[in-house]
DNA sequence: GCCAACGTTGGC
DNA sequence: GCCAACGTTGGC
């Protein structure tokens, strides 16, 4: 089993929105670089756990744990003419766009924020993608020892 | 294949 | 709103 840290903007969807939805579950889509495709389309699995990272906001860090429940399939939206995600360029054939669904575990109240997480920047989470300068990345493999010591923050 | 221009991201 | 960093685009 692999670990994942996903962001969003909660001014888009945020931990409160996933905890709406129907299940506590959504595809995870409207992902548009190829990098993070990728990870999508081979690497995260079902049953892979995920850290929700609110980003772009007041309060930006982590705000609870996912599960993936749907390894990686054609992303609907990018074949719906209607969607604001539309892309002429994939079909489902070959689909340039994939998603999975996750579904809400649990949230972390309060959220485990950046600047906590700072703090470790030169020790246990020197390797974290999400704190290297200029990182982009919508998705980031997170590893199991990450992966604990940031629950041990919690 | 190069690279400048442009758009997006994300912390502050 | 600002700015740095990065990915993508498109002319050549």
């Amino acid at each position: 089993m692999n670990y994942w840290l996903f962001k969003s903007e909660p001014g888009t969807f945020g931990v409160d929105d996933l905890a709406r939805a129907k299940d506590a579950t959504t595809p995870w889509d409207g992902v548009r670089n190829y990098q993070v495709r990728n990870f999508l389309r081979d690497a995260i699995r079902k049953g892979d756990q995920g850290f929700f990272y609110h980003s772009s906001c007041a309060e930006p860090g982590i705000a609870g744990i996912l599960r993936v429940v749907r390894a990686g399939y054609a992303e609907a939206a990018a074949l719906d003419p209607k969607h604001r995600y539309f892309d002429p360029a994939s079909d489902r054939a070959s689909p340039r766009w994939y998603s999975v669904d996750v579904r809400l575990e649990r949230r972390i109240e309060p959220v485990i924020g950046l600047e906590k997480l700072r703090k470790h920047a030169r020790g246990a989470l020197s390797e974290m993608l999400i704190l290297r300068r200029g990182n982009r990345l919508s998705i980031t493999p997170v590893t199991r020892e990450e992966w604990r010591f940031i629950l041990s923050l919690a």
